[in-house]
DNA sequence: TTCGATACCGAACATTATGTTCGAGAAAAG
DNA sequence: CTTTTCTCGAACATAATGTTCGGTATCGAA
C-alpha cells in the first residue's frame, strides 16, 4: 500500500493549484473554502478530508518553503562584514522573483502565524548568532528585545519592499538591512 | 433639541464598557457582536443604529487617543541627543499604565488599521523631520525605506515590550529605541 | 403635563461561511 | 475480480453578521 493513493494525489494538487489561482487573483483573504471547492472541482467533504481549514491547505505545501529558506545560521563575522552575507541576497531574490504571491500571503490577516513564525525564526537565529559569536562583549540592552526589534524591523522592510511599484533590487535591500542591522549591534555592543 | 438624547447617551456608554470589560476578559478578536449586547442588555437593531462594527465601535472612542497622543513633532536636535526625547518616554509611560488593555489591542487582527495607521503616522512624523533638519546630509539609503524600517522596529519592539512578564520601565524602552533609531540615522546620513 | 418625535426592543428573517455526516458510487490496489 | 479506499453531493448543524418592522418606552419641549 504505496502512501499515496492516485486519487489523493490529484485531489491535493487540485486544490493547491486551485488556491494558488485565486490567490493571484483576489488575494488570500478574499478567498473562501467554497471558493477552492468550486475552482478545483472538489466536493466540500473531500476537502476536510484533506485539510482543516484553508490556512491547513496553505501551509501544507508552503510551510517548510518560507522557513527555511534563508534562515541558514549566521556568524559574527557575517554580521560585522561590510558585505551582506549571500543567504540574506539569496533570500530577498526567491521573495523577489515570487513577488506576487508573497505580496499578497504576508500581507493577508490570517497568516499572522505564519509572519510570527518567521519573526521567530529570524530573531532566534540572530540571538544564537549574537549569543555564540559575542560571548565577550556585554551590551547594554536586552539581547531578547534587540533581537526582536532587529527581527521586526527586517521582515517590515521586505514587506514594504514587496509591495513598492519601482522595486529596488534584492542586493541593494539587503545591504540596506545589512548595514543597519550592522549598526544597531555596533550600538548595542559598543563597538564603536 | 441637544445633539445627544440621553437614550443615547446611556445606550453608547453601556456598550463601550461592555465592549472593554469584554476586551480584558477575552481579547478583542474572541469578542462577538452579540457578546457586546448580552453583556450591555442592548437589543442588536439598537447597536447597528449607532455603529457598523465591533471596529467601529472601538475607534469611536479610541481613535484619536491613540493617534494623536505620543506624535509630537520631532527635531533634529532630538534625534542626535543621547537622551530621547520626553514626549517618547510620555507615550510609552501612557502605554504602559494601560498595559491590559493596548497589549491586547495592538495584537488583535481586527485592529491591523490601527496598527498600519499608527505605523504609517510614525514613519511620516520621522519623514518629516529628516526632510527638514537633514537637509544637507545626503544619505546613501533611501528615505521612504528608512523610516518604514525604523517606525516598524519601534512599534514591534513597542508591542513586545507591552507583552512581556518582566517590564522594563518606560524610560529603559524609550532609551534603547532612541539609540537604536540614532544609530541607523547615523549609519544612514554617514555621520560617524 | 401633555404630546409629538425619537430611540429602543425583540423577534424574525436573510445571508454567508464553516464544518460534519452518510450512503451511494467510482476508482484504485492487490 | 474482490476488497478497500476515496470521492461525491446533498443535507444538516452551527455560528456570526446585518436588516427589517411594528410595538412600546422615553425624551424634550411647549
Amino acid at each position: 500500500m504505496s502512501n499515496l493513493d492516485r486519487r489523493v494525489q490529484r485531489t491535493r494538487k487540485l486544490l493547491q493549484d486551485a488556491m494558488m489561482q485565486l490567490i493571484r487573483e483576489k488575494g488570500y483573504d478574499a478567498i473562501t473554502v467554497q471558493d477552492i471547492l468550486d475552482r478545483a472541482n472538489i466536493g466540500r467533504a473531500t476537502f476536510y478530508a484533506h485539510y482543516q481549514s484553508k490556512e491547513d491547505l496553505f501551509l501544507a505545501h508552503h510551510d517548510d518553503l518560507v522557513l527555511t529558506v534563508g534562515l541558514e545560521p549566521l556568524t559574527a563575522e557575517q554580521l560585522l562584514s561590510p558585505d551582506p552575507p549571500p543567504s540574506l541576497v539569496a533570500f530577498l531574490e526567491l521573495l523577489g522573483h515570487n513577488r506576487s504571491l508573497y505580496q499578497v500571503i504576508i500581507h493577508s490577516r490570517d497568516s499572522d502565524r505564519i509572519r510570527q513564525g518567521l519573526r521567530a525564526a529570524v530573531s532566534v537565529n540572530l540571538a544564537d548568532c549574537l549569543q555564540s559569536g559575542f560571548e565577550k562583549a556585554v551590551s547594554h540592552m536586552p539581547l531578547d528585545a534587540l533581537t526582536e526589534y532587529l527581527a521586526s524591523a527586517q521582515l517590515a522592510l521586505i514587506d514594504w519592499w514587496l509591495n513598492q511599484r519601482t522595486p529596488y533590487t534584492a542586493q541593494q535591500i539587503a545591504t540596506m538591512l545589512h548595514q543597519l542591522r550592522r549598526a544597531a549591534l555596533q550600538e548595542a555592543f559598543a563597538l564603536d
